[in-house]
RNA sequence: CGGGAUGUGGCUCAGUCUGGUAGAGCACAGCGUUCGGGACGCUGGGGUCGGAAGUUCGAAUCUUCUCAUCCCGACCA
């Protein structure tokens, strides 16, 4: 019978972070694992999921004059070397095509045969053949911006896989523009960012924290990339997306030269920028709770579910078409020019059902009865509350409002997220304090974001990151100038950095 | 690539030490009673025990080899 107070998720945030999220993936049934090593099938639900996120950040994208178009998923082995940094980067984690043909061998199996003159890399990034394009479409500053994006899958060979958070194969947008001058470059650098923050934090109700990375944390062979940092609630840092300033380095790589105003030859800038299934993963280590996933309402598949509740000797039909009726109306209305989009469960599997809802995180529940059909109201449910707290509205009244009730959840889960993240951010200026604040923390509670001081030497953050594995996630933009001294080695300091454990 | 562990219905696992011919819970299907905080009863379907070879009258169980997966390192947007 009834458990009352039993979470739905098992186990709980603070028993085992990382088996929760598992299971939170799971149980919401957006994801599973596949049999294919460290890949994972995306399901209705989870996908339904990432095409809203697709769409929504594509007319972004687009706003600011953007155009999609797409690359092959090979590119040849020798493109990746024209980048030194870039090769260093990618090569230990590239998947590598060396034949294509198969035939039997004669035990009953086959074997690869048809040797490639030259191998091919799936792709793991698209700067290089992009770029090889891009060479080829510029030949005079009238030609320029090139402003692209493409929608794609890529393959990184990751050692260790977690669903959604870092999987060998997943999808994602890359960006890639290419400019006359480099003022041009790094204006698109940051307003590319700014799309991200916008969208993460509007439509993933994600609170962010914007800067710039340390050389190292660099994405490789570019001049300067900036990033997004969100905390999840185990304390730890997930970057949420990226954009890079590539200077002339790819533009001298690939030949991607231009005749300016002058008349003379000159390398394009470069940029690019990309955000991944990776946000998925964010979203929910930020929103869940111990019932399961929790979806910001901007993004959700559904809006709301219906729930027909059925009494011995009623006519089922009533309810049905009550229930009906209430979606056909619901669905006429439009939350942030979208139409709202309501799911009817009339499976009989008894109590299951509702918990079904919870798990996968549908902003609204609603459940219809003969009582409330006879009252002309309606039982509701917000998944940003317990599950205990359901209230009866009036039918109308609930028509009239669901919008605002949506944007409610969303704003509510976004405070929530910005008020965990304001407690758990630290500024911290004892290197004693620093060391035992990170040290020995685990699960639930992996560290804080910490705003400390930092001398600019990159053997000072090595040595943090080898005793802490805590590493600079960013040098936020709104950190302000200040004198200080190295959480570190001591030494003079202008400014703090964010430190934290990393995704 | 080093260290450790595990492979048995869809899932989680028992059975392995001490060989005797396949089990449980959940899930699934049918019927009935149910349905506003996770329902119950009855019936039923589904496994050549990761693979190969060996020992034996007989192997999920013992031996050897092999494959795969997971964890810890190393690596990593």
């Amino acid at each position: 019978m009834a458990k009352k107070n039993k979470a739905a998720i098992s186990p709980t945030r603070e028993q085992d972070y990382s088996a929760w999220y598992q299971e939170v993936v799971k149980a919401s049934d957006m994801a599973e694992n596949s049999p294919v090593r460290g890949c994972m099938v995306i399901k209705p639900w989870g996908y339904a999921l990432w095409e809203n996120i697709v769409y929504n950040m594509d007319i972004l994208f687009k706003e600011t004059g953007v155009k999609n178009a797409y690359f092959p998923l090979f590119i040849p082995l020798s493109y990746l070397e024209k980048e030194a940094e870039h090769v260093e980067g990618f090569a230990k984690e590239c998947a590598v095509v060396t034949h294509h043909r198969l035939e039997k061998d004669g035990k009953g199996g086959l074997k690869p045969a048809g040797k490639l003159a030259e191998p091919l890399i799936v792709r793991p990034t698209s700067e290089t053949i992009i770029g090889e394009s891009m060479a080829r479409w510029t030949s005079s500053y009238r030609d320029l911006p090139l402003l692209l994006n493409q929608w794609a899958n890529v393959v990184r060979w990751e050692m260790r896989t977690r669903m959604f958070l870092r999987t060998s194969e997943f999808l994602w947008q890359e960006g890639h523009t290419a400019h006359a001058t480099e003022a041009e470059a790094k204006e698109r650098t940051m307003l590319m960012l700014d799309v991200y923050t916008k969208f993460v934090e509007e439509y993933l109700a994600m609170p962010v924290i914007r800067g710039r990375k340390t050389v190292s944390e660099r994405f490789p062979g570019a001049d300067d990339t900036i990033c997004i940092e969100a905390m999840m609630q185990d304390k730890r840092a997930l970057q949420a997306g990226t954009s890079h300033f590539l200077g002339q380095n790819f533009a001298r790589g690939s030949g991607i030269k231009f005749q300016n105003e002058e008349g003379e030859e000159a390398y394009a800038w470069t940029t690019s920028w990309g955000s991944s299934t990776r946000m998925i993963g964010g979203m929910i280590m930020v929103h869940s709770d111990d019932d399961g996933l929790v979806l910001p309402p901007r993004v959700a598949p559904a809006h709301v579910v219906i729930l027909p509740i059925f009494k011995k000797g009623e006519d089922r039909r009533i309810i049905m078409e009550s229930v009906q009726g209430l979606k056909d109306v619901l669905e006429e209305k439009l939350f942030h020019e979208r139409k709202l989009n309501v799911e009817i469960d009339d499976r009989d599997i008894g109590g299951a059902r509702g918990w079904d809802w919870v798990k996968k995180g549908v902003p609204v529940r609603i459940e219809i009865g003969p009582r409330d059909i006879e009252k002309n109201s309606v039982f509701m449910a917000r998944r940003d509350e317990p599950a205990s707290q359901k209230q009866s509205m009036n039918r109308e009244a609930f028509i009239d409002q669901i919008t605002d009730i949506l944007d409610n959840i969303q704003d509510n889960i976004f405070n929530r997220a910005v008020n965990h993240q304001k407690e758990h951010t630290f500024e911290i200026d004892d290197k004693k304090e620093f060391y035992k604040l990170y040290k020995n923390t685990s699960g639930y509670n992996n560290g804080a974001f910490v705003m400390a001081h930092w001398c600019g030497s990159e053997k000072c953050e090595e040595k943090i990151k080898n005793d802490l594995s805590v590493t600079i996630r960013c040098i936020p933009f709104d950190s302000p100038i200040e004198e200080g001294k190295c959480i570190s080695c001591d030494s003079a300091s202008s400014r703090r950095v964010l430190f934290a454990k990393a995704y």
